[in-house]
Order: structure tokens, then sequence, then C-alpha cells
DNA sequence: AACTATTTATAAGA
DNA sequence: TTCTTATAAATAGTT
């Protein structure tokens, strides 16, 4: 269409290409527009220039993303699927190491001890024992410092009328104690009174689920 | 370009507008390839019918999601923004939750437990304590069953020349152990041995880096 | 960037 | 749908 006929192949002169490509995507873009507003359809038209230049034309109706998942649902071809498993992939590891760390944590409770050897049942039961012996040790430190603090307060006020020995005050603590043990939940020592919001679907804190 | 003009509106005639976008389709679709070929370009054309019929051309030289990449980079649009910061929000919950884990575990061996109150240390005492006289319990058991099992075999056998008796048995299992602990990496006792690949590069097994 | 001879696309009809 | 064809539209080559 044109003053002479020619032949769809690759126009050598630049200029000429560069000319046509002007004249052309001019058209394109109008056949895409009069297809829009008479079909009622959706189009998005996207080019790129030998030179690098880009063009596009999208229906007003829609955007260039909606497009994009559009043509992913029906083409079948997932355009994010090297973005997606890269991250998949983390996210695998990530729930994997979790599972790890929660079997861990069941095993320092007592549960899932079935596949352990001899000698790794040694090494936990010494590890929890180790374990005990500091955490108790804390606790004494605690406990002594706290009443210490208590004494003093009660002391310095008007009411000096009581001693409050170490015995006394343990027994304070442990009526406070009730409200938290009892809870066969494993991390109920912890995290349920400080840490509310746990339960996000992907995996709860329940590690018998793990 | 036809029998008579037509004004570029919506054709109201369904049938009508149907026939049109058939033909105008097969036209805009050479058109898009007469450009890719002429001017070396790349062209990517994505229509869908009223119907939601769905058509397509893409120039050989790519594909569409080279051609959704490109438009990102020159048009500064993020077309996966949603999905990865749907994915990257999961990833952060994994991790956090994974932090906790550790966390959990450091304290069941008595790190990290300045911020417990005398409550929390109580109960959790007093959770690793019964955990220790189910691993105790465990051990004991696993070890009359393979001391058994090994006098059982012994006695079977031709020299039935020996009595083992259950401190013997344990005297060999304390030998072995020796391999075992002495670590101080806190998951020594299980994963060592049986899990070689848990550094991911997403955060070791070394809990003291969470 | 305009012009215009020509080719090409397509609206309407069959 | 597909083909036909009169006509509108696009555009190659020119200025």
């Amino acid at each position: 269409m044109g003053r002479g006929k020619i032949e769809i192949r690759r126009i050598e002169n630049s200029t000429n290409r560069q000319v046509t490509f002007s004249k052309r995507r001019a058209g394109i873009m109008k056949k895409a527009r009069e297809l829009t507003v008479l079909c009622d359809a959706e189009v998005c038209l996207i080019m790129f220039s030998n030179t690098g230049k880009f063009s596009e034309y999208t229906s007003p109706s829609v955007t260039v993303k909606k497009m994009f998942d559009k043509y992913q649902q029906v083409s079948g071809v997932d355009l994010w699927q090297s973005h997606y498993e890269r991250m998949q992939e983390q996210l695998n590891k990530q729930k994997e190491i979790n599972n790890k760390l929660r079997r861990e944590i069941r095993q320092r409770m007592g549960e899932d001890l079935n596949d352990l050897t001899i000698q790794e049942l040694r090494s936990l039961e010494q590890n929890l024992d180790d374990s005990l012996t500091i955490i108790r040790e804390r606790k004494y430190q605690k406990i002594t410092t706290q009443s210490e603090t208590f004494r003093k307060k009660v002391n310095d006020g008007r009411n000096a009328d009581g001693f409050y020995g170490l015995a006394d005050d343990e027994g304070d603590y442990e009526s406070t104690i009730g409200l938290v043990n009892g809870s066969s939940h494993i991390l109920a020592f912890r995290l349920q009174p400080s840490q509310p919001n746990l339960h996000d679907g992907f995996g709860s804190y329940d590690l018998r689920l793990a």
C-alpha cells in the first residue's frame, strides 16, 4: 500500500527502516485503538524498535499488569516462575529449618525420642541436666535479688513490722506460677503471655503438628 | 476501508462485532508480523475479545516474559511487586518464627534468660525437670532392651561363657558416647551426625547469631 | 513532515 | 464461517 509493493523482509537501509517503523507504528496503534473501541476488546501492544525505542498501547479499560495477569491465566505460562521459584525455595528452606527446630524442642521436652540412639539420649540428658543447673542458679539469683529489693522496700517504708525471708518470698512466687504452668502447650512458659500473634497460617506453634 | 465508512464506536450488533473482531484481529496481527520483519522490531500483542477469547502475537526473537521484563525496565512499573511482596512477607514470618524457636532452644539450654520473670524461670525449670525424667526413663529402657538383645545373641551363639549385666553394657555405651558429647554446639547431640547440610546461607544453626 | 499513487484492509453482502 | 468486492485506509516512495 504505497507507491510500490514491498517485500516483507528486513529493510536494510537504516534511515528507511526508522521511517517505516514510525509510520507503521502509528498505523498499528491506530488499529489497536480501533479494535478496542469497535469490538469492545482488551488490547495490549508493546513494541521496541530496532534502536530500543519503546512504545505501547493498552486499552483504557485495563493496565499492562492486568493484561499480564490475564495472559498468565489463559496461556498457562507462569511468567513469575523464575522469581517465584527462587523465593519458594527460600521459603521451603526456612520451613525445613523450622521443622528441625521444632523437633529439637520436642526432643528437649521428652517427645519424639524414638529415633535417638542411646548415645544421643545420653548427650541430650547431660545437656538438659547442665541447662537445668544454670536455670536453677539463675532463678535463685533472681529470687534473692527480688526479695532483697522487697525487704528493702518494706523496711524503708513506714510499716517496718515484718521480716520477709527467702522461703516466704518463694512461696509467693509459687502461687503466681500457678497461672502459667499447667498448660501442656510447649511454649507456654514463655510465648503464651507475651507473643499473642503467632498463629499465622503457615504453621502454628503447635510443634506436634510439624 | 470497506463498502462503507464506519464510525469508530462500539458495534452494537453482537454478531457483527464478533465478525469484525475476527477480521481486524487478523489484520492487526499481520501488521505486527510485518513490523517485526520489516523494521527488525520486537512486538508483543495480546488481545482479549469481548467474549474472553484470547489471541497473541509475539515477535519470534522474544517471549512474552522477556517483553514484560523489558517493559518493566523502561516503564518503571514493577509488575511482580504484589506477588513478590506477598512472598516476602511469608518469608519474614517464617524467619520470625525461626528466631523465636531458636530463642526457645537457647533458653532451654540456659542461655538468654535475662528477660524471663521468676515465674517463667520456675516454669522452665519444672518443664526441663519433667523432660529430664522422661528422657532418663527412655534411655534406661533402651539400654535395657539393647543389653537384653546383646545377651541373648551371646547366649544363643556357641560361646555361652559370659554374663553381661546392665552395668557392663552401660560401660560399653559410655565409651561410644564419648565421640558425640564434648562439642559445645547446641544441636550436637542430634544434628551434627545426621544432618550435614544445615548451613544454607539464610541463617545457620548457630543459635547465638539469631 | 507532506504528498499521492498504489497497495492493503475490510464492511457489507452473499 | 468464508468468499467476494467495492471502497476506505494505510503507506512506499517521492518532494
